[in-house]
DNA sequence: ATGTGGATAGAACGATCGGTATACGCCGCC
DNA sequence: GGCGGCGTATACCGATCGTTCTATCCACAT
């Protein structure tokens, strides 16, 4: 028998669920409640409920997922960035996806000096950094503005496909991705 | 002397200013407040907040925006669909810019059943058929998928520059929208 | 003159928000 | 054996949420 997560993880993985299925905005309450620990151990743990979000975000490993994914695909640099895009189409085809964590976060919370907005920004320059030695190993000319074009892809499969999935929008952007990758040489 | 707008557009247009930069989880309070208005008469006019979020997305005229920028760009179809991007370019680097207002409603708004996403679909839809329009006449082989391309692109860059803007994936994506037009013929 | 409907102002509703305080139980460690 | 720290449970705080209500006012048509 596995022994029952402590409390801090217990209330990491309710909110990381709930905050995605419902939003930043799900309150305090219901994550208390789905991760069956008392409302002190939040303020105790996390400092409040902006604290819990921000380490939600940061404690995510988003980075690692795309980093085991193109791990799968081998070792050429083409195969393992067209692979992020056949992956993307497998996510967003899901019913329960709801859009990018990340991006949802940086548009709902309004407040600039929101600790989320950190994690956010840190996430996706983690995402440029890893996009960019890719294409460097691939030979692309000009590694950072393939990757701002890699991003730009990513960001608009995860945000495209929460209104219009049925247009299966990771091929299409799997397509263009080529088009980054035929760059290089 | 202009005569002031009824309080049906002062809604509308206070609801329209700040559930953009507060998002849409702005309180009634604070829309009542800037638009100067009863409260009784947002539910007379809207039937509730809801309505009156729905109500702002439906008459918001995102599409005759697009329209607009593209007449301005002349006849030649590639003229018309790469000034989307420069004008995109511009918008995503005012200090304002808080991202896309269809996108962020949808994202905010978990329940399925609230008005706005109709009018989001809608949205996305016209703008599809729009882009379409261009590469059809542009002698694109597949009009459908391309604007499903051009929609990637464009939902990419008002994503992206939420939280990177000074990355300019405005420019990024306007490189990969050549690549969708040099599909032509 | 007489409604009559739209608009205003403001109180009040129950519910929920994030956060704090109090009290109690359990367990390891000196 | 007692003590400190962590977790639980619950009550409570003030604030804000969206909504409904009553009451008054005023322009305009009858």
């Amino acid at each position: 028998m596995t022994t029952r997560p402590g409390p801090r993880q217990r209330l990491l993985d309710a909110a990381r669920e709930l905050t995605y299925s419902q939003g930043v905005q799900v309150g305090v309450d219901a994550i208390l409640k789905q991760a069956d620990v008392a409302r002190r151990s939040l303020y105790q743990h996390f400092g409040g409920k902006d604290g819990l979000v921000a380490e939600v975000l940061r404690s995510d490993g988003g980075l690692d997922r795309y980093h085991q994914v193109m791990d799968a695909a081998g070792d050429d640099p083409r195969d393992r960035v067209l692979a992020v895009f056949d992956e993307l189409d497998v996510i967003t085809s899901q019913p329960a996806f709801r859009g990018c964590r990340y991006t949802a976060a940086e548009l709902a919370l309004t407040d600039p000096a929101h600790p989320a907005h950190g994690e956010v920004r840190s996430f996706k320059e983690g995402l440029h950094r890893l996009m960019a030695a890719e294409l460097t190993r691939h030979g692309h000319p000009a590694p950072d503005a393939g990757a701002d074009q890699l991003l730009v892809l990513i960001d608009g499969v995860l945000a495209h496909a929460v209104t219009r999935p049925a247009a299966r929008p990771a091929l299409a952007a799997r397509a263009l991705a080529e088009a980054v990758l035929a760059a290089s040489r």
